[in-house]
DNA sequence: CTTATAGGGTTATCCTACAACCGGATAATA
DNA sequence: TATTATCCGGTTGTAGGATAACCCTATAAG
């Protein structure tokens, strides 16, 4: 495979930003058909266990083309929420044995949903504080300690300032010395990220996220004491306070 | 669309069972396809923001039909690991943008990822345990305490004895009263579950899982007296002397 | 300089055809 | 009668060809 032909230039990493010519929301024929699928199946019209209408049937019932209900197929089924059998057909597959976990934006920003991811992230974080406590490394600090740094520096702005909080987190999650923490802090960061922009933007809410560096100072000192009580209180304290210029009530 | 016209019986709700026929763990080209693709990326040969070769040209490098690469691709888009552009190719995505937590279960079995993750599903249990000391409602306490005698009868067996452990801790989970918790303890257990069992098999472990009903007891008694001290303590407790069991050092 | 057009490359969709698989029904054999 | 083999229809998996739609760049025109 020959493959850096590609221009980084082109920069698909921000898949936020449709172009211009691509009429906004409208999405490809392939996805469209995948939501709608999965929609039924969350609808309850398909139980685990059900088998979907046939490949040949859905693209008639859709007016597409085969190709297309298999490429909507093929995302489901990467999502583990159904499974093929060549010759049978696709069935649903039960949810706790599906191969993702997937949050949904739209389903995020809906009452009291936010609160609950919060809550989540907030039992991660605490317990990634007081890993990295115990097990942090020198280089690590440093790296903490520079993801601080960054945080004075952009102080006044808004997505920077949520983007040096998340740095910060991450930092720390590294600290713990467990890669699946990192993975499902990071992500949960990101996804809580996007919804609190869009509310914002939605509810032209002009509520400027404080940055409050002691705060974080006061968890990069617990860490660097290596005191993991301290670091959880830190944490807590400064999760609590997060939420409650989110006015989010933990 | 009428659906209902598969045979709940043709059951691809086990998915873990190929049958005969199918030789075993010869897997479909698209997902062989999806699945070199993505080892790329891991191995760091294409970087985020990066352009993978067109399909035209995948399609000639792997020696099959472009169908096959457009759906190994829908994959990849799927997970969010890649975003396609058309007229420009496709994009990978920077990790922590994607759309999906996905534990590796080859990877799980690897040293100290079965701890890692045991760690981090401990810190989501223990806050479950403390939420639904506080707001359980009777029909969920009934329901916790119906799953709490599912385990006097699955004692003597092996696999039921798990997924009794795992219908308590899903029962606790979702009393709660946080539907991210629910998920996302759901899919941890039934990752758990399954390694347990591959690494039970793969080493011929013959370790029996005890069922500490006392200890599922004890946090059952918390819940009902609505304390969440008490209902942390005992989770703690239970998950710390669970990983003993299973020699997980926490 | 700005705008329009052409051209080449790429994805998205459509179509046709056949291979491979599956389960059920039927026929053949012991 | 029970068991095995074969057939058939339905379904997914794959291949290949074609065109539409999109994108970017280069060139021409105003």
């Amino acid at each position: 495979m020959t493959a850096k032909t590609g221009t980084s230039k082109s920069g698909a990493a921000k898949p936020g930003k449709p172009r211009f010519g691509q009429l906004g929301r409208d999405q490809p024929l392939h996805k469209k058909v995948a939501t709608l699928i999965s929609k039924e199946i969350v609808n309850g019209q398909f139980l685990p266990g059900d088998k979907l209408p046939s490949e040949h049937e859905l693209a008639q019932i859709f007016e597409v083309s085969r190709n297309v209900v298999r490429e909507a197929i093929a995302c489901l089924r990467s999502d583990g929420v159904v499974i093929s059998r060549q010759g049978l057909g696709a069935f649903v597959v039960q949810p706790e044995l599906r191969q993702a976990i997937r949050i949904d934006a739209e389903e995020l920003q809906q009452s009291g949903n936010l609160r609950s991811l919060f809550e989540l992230r907030s039992a991660l974080e605490i317990e990634a504080a007081g890993l990295a406590a115990k097990r942090r490394t020198k280089p690590q600090l440093a790296r903490i300690e520079q993801a601080l740094s960054k945080m004075t520096g952009a102080e006044k702005m808004l997505d920077a300032g949520i983007d040096a909080d998340l740095d910060f987190h991450r930092a720390v999650a590294e600290a713990a010395g467990n890669e699946y923490l990192v993975t499902f802090l990071t992500y949960l960061g990101h996804q809580m990220r996007e919804t609190i922009l869009t509310v914002r933007e939605t509810h032209g809410l002009e509520t400027v996220v404080e940055l409050t560096i002691a705060e974080h100072q006061r968890i990069f000192e617990a860490l660097t004491a290596g005191d993991p009580d301290a670091a959880r209180n830190a944490m807590r304290d400064h999760i609590g306070a997060a939420a409650q210029r989110l006015n989010i009530e933990l």
